[in-house]
DNA sequence: CGGGACATGGGAATCGTTATTATAGCCACC
DNA sequence: GGTGGCTATAATAACGATTCCCATGTCCCG
């Protein structure tokens, strides 16, 4: 589990409630988490927080490099925790998962689509939304924590 | 501009805002509106129309094929006349504007990783985010209309 | 043209998120 | 180890985008 060195190394204070959220997302089996699921989390964990607390402190972990969020399709957030390696996102539509995949190559062209009209990428999104209705779709839709 | 008859086949009624909301598509610049853009424009028009009216239906357009709808990061949805070809969207952060490209080579290599993950891909979403920071950006964030 | 079904408008409600503010917790210094 | 000062917190109000609700108006088939 993190350690308060980690939050100090950030900027941040080792206060409680960050603490215990860094570890609701180390502890969780879903990569994917809305501020109300880490929320319920806290709460289900006997930790008395607020969900301000909640949002404010996503926020402050995104802007240390700790978290990365994503915005999906559905109009909410999610974060994940932030393993340095770009990956992009395959959501599967029937059961909710998401797997994450790298592609060079459609890096390297994004890379050049933006060059040629004289743009500079400062982050981009990818997500694909698929349909496994295959009979072995490889994940089930979980009652969370 | 937009007949009757396209609603009709769409199986919606033609009433006045629907018309009417169809032709701010057609008639607008700017392919990308809100539903905050397209109710300002109606207003502008002189046509008194409700708020939640335009919510509705553009959800049904939506539904119905009419219109795309996309997510952008900002957390408000825009919509685009659904013309058939897909494209993937260049976002400037700095004025707002959208840029539509197509590349086969990122098509192709995405399908491919879907396959050999079992998925069918059913839709995707390719956003990239850029700063135009060169003073050549090349576009204004205009006023509308 | 008229009746019935459906769409509309207006405002209130909801949802996700952010701001506000008085209180509580953390930690550098002693 | 105590303590001051500064920051983080909890609670709640505010917020913007979107949806719901329902009395009224509009469309369209006959």
């Amino acid at each position: 589990m993190s350690q308060p060195h980690d939050l100090r190394n950030a900027g941040l204070k080792a206060t409680l409630p960050r603490l215990k959220i860094i570890n609701v997302f180390e502890q969780s089996r879903q990569r994917h988490l809305t501020a109300e699921d880490v929320y319920r989390q806290l709460l289900a964990d006997g930790l008395d927080v607020g969900l301000a607390t909640v949002y404010r402190v996503l926020t402050q972990f995104e802007q240390a490099g700790l978290l990365v969020r994503h915005h999906f399709e559905t109009g909410k957030a999610v974060f994940e925790l932030n393993e340095g390696k770009h990956h992009d996102h395959l959501v599967c539509l029937q059961c909710g998962r998401v797997e994450e995949f790298y592609d060079a190559e459609i890096e390297k062209r994004q890379a050049k689509i933006a060059r040629e009209r004289g743009f500079e990428i400062s982050e981009h999104a990818l997500y694909l939304y698929a349909d496994c209705t295959k009979p072995r779709c490889p994940h089930k839709k979980s009652g969370g924590q």
